[in-house]
DNA sequence: CTAAGACCTACAGTAGCTGTAGGTTCAAGG
DNA sequence: CCTTGAACCTACAGCTACTGTAGGTCTTAG
């Protein structure tokens, strides 16, 4: 009666490669799943969903630790799910201050292009930007990378 | 007369790691530098302008594909400035595609953190919506990952 | 029965560093 | 002059999150 999915169809329907489902059963996100007489993997429906979940995270950003502490969660569905909540809240903190970062780089980006003169190299104002050690505080060299 | 700058000394000034430095040298992005007696390199400042101009377009986001080719520009410095200009300008491009996908992502976890209950894991909305195979359009889980 | 395509394991490679082990050199203090 | 400790050296392993490759096996349609 158990639907026996093959690892094709189960990346298929998550949208990612075969490779990485079998990446994702070695450091232990999936389950070791049922193996056809032929040795081939064959999943359940709830292997799928569980796949599903974490490619829904990892399309939101969370890094694979972050995806494995929610999944300890769903695994023991309980507990409160103020440790949930915690992680998203860390996890939007994050992207609001890679938001922040880019919207500077884009600016600096911007403004190097707009003073292109189209001559020479050696008059380039892209180039020149990046020549400039202090910048003009757009961006400081210090602590601007993540 | 000559600056003879320790390694030390210019990871320092260029807010990186000594291993960074070497590693730069390894890939052919700065030059193999002089060394002392004692087998220790020796920088002069173009060597360290080289470096600040590497860090400087990481900091922005190239990538060091893209410092190579923003190098060999410099290094040629009488071609005209539009290979750099269009460096810069994909480079924007792809800095405003990360920009709307971390917008869409910020909104998801607002949404999710918003509608969590405060109750069980079971009924809680942050992973609710990551079981939720479709979303709600804000992100699509095929095409969504860079 | 055969051939193509999907699957298997095992391992190397990607970016961009960072960390470690085990040894050498340099500069300052006694 | 000698010692001590920081900074340096090489070489290599490790990190994240996969992706690709080689060489072989299984399944399924014709």
């Amino acid at each position: 009666m158990q639907e026996r999915i093959t690892i094709g169809q189960a990346a298929a329907a998550a949208g990612c490669k075969v490779q990485t489902l079998r990446y994702y059963e070695q450091i232990g996100l999936l389950p070791h799943p049922l193996r056809s007489e032929g040795n081939q993997r064959l999943y359940r429906r709830a292997d799928v969903d569980r796949l599903l979940f974490i490619r829904h995270a990892r399309d939101l950003g969370f890094s694979l630790q972050a995806v494995r502490d929610l999944l300890s969660l769903v695994d023991q569905p309980d507990q409160a799910c103020d440790a949930a909540d915690a992680i998203a809240k860390t996890q939007l903190v994050e992207v609001e201050q890679r938001i922040d970062r880019l919207l500077a780089l884009k600016a600096a980006l911007e403004g190097m292009i707009r003073q292109c003169s189209g001559g020479k190299i050696s008059d380039c104002r892209v180039i020149q930007a990046l020549c400039d050690e202090v910048g003009r505080g757009e961006v400081s060299p210090r602590d601007a990378r993540r």
